[in-house]
DNA sequence: CACATATGCTACGAATCGTAGCAGTACAGA
DNA sequence: TCTGTACTGCTACGATTCGTAGCATATGTG
């Protein structure tokens, strides 16, 4: 079951999460960076382990310089974000992000104003979008 | 740590998902009824543990009607899952719906037709809301 | 060759979840 | 009143995940 999961990212702990956070942050980071910009003090083989994991999941993908990994990010945040987006969405909503938004509103995370703005920022997304599709006759 | 977790909502294993899906298409039900319309042959025994653990987590609650539960749920599908959206949101994007939107369109999880009509919808709910809201001379 | 550095492998305890057994309690009928 | 039947409450157990970390191993340097 939840093979769906499979497709759509697996879920992360919170070390997890705070280490993602870091790369997204950081850049690409040795597991002793990684450790030093760390709230809590924990030791190197905890990171590794993490950090092995986070690769296992796909969340990573390491190079080795010089006989050291360098860890860095395998997709871009709102990538990674989106995809967990989508399985809520697709588990609980059928696939309709429109009753998840309203959802939102509803339950007053969300009001019209940032609603309005959101709007206004996708189309401008799109448009941005469209023309990178087709440079065609622009700039 | 975790903490947001608690205000957000908890996570629900394939199973507990499954169950909600029933209760929030049919309506209040019993443990009976939920093991009849599951797919999986399961004991009632379970069903109940299930359901107990639902409503420790607050997705659902019960009445009871001559000695015998009747489980609702204790929100929409809507809401529940737009603070599970919250959630992540919150932790990858700092908040940032948009940053999560623009990713979906980028992976192609979401097109520019459906964005689109999402933004349409997004203004007709908030027009909704509107006169729901002061309700002054409509109607 | 010994040391320092960096990695690979293994483990362990807590929490979560699917799955279920079993005991207790209360109404219904003999 | 006694007993069965229908429900519920409590407890448990194995698998998996995650935080946390120890220990063995390999390799470049002096």
């Amino acid at each position: 079951m939840t093979d769906i999961s499979k497709d759509t990212g697996k879920d992360l702990g919170d070390l997890e999460r705070a280490v993602m956070q870091l790369i997204w942050a950081q850049g690409p980071m040795t597991a002793e960076a990684v450790r030093e910009h760390l709230a809590r003090p924990l030791k190197e083989s905890t990171i590794r382990t993490v950090l092995r994991r986070l690769e296992e999941k796909d969340f990573v993908t390491h190079t080795v310089d010089n006989r050291t990994y360098i860890y860095q990010a395998a997709e871009e945040r709102g990538q990674v974000a989106a995809k967990a987006v989508k399985r809520i969405v697709d588990w609980f909503c059928n696939g309709s992000l429109e009753e998840v938004l309203v959802g939102m509103v509803d339950s007053k995370m969300l009001d019209q104003r940032q609603l309005q703005a959101l709007s206004k920022k996708i189309e401008k997304a799109q448009d941005q979008r469209r023309e990178q599709k087709k440079p065609g006759e622009k700039k």
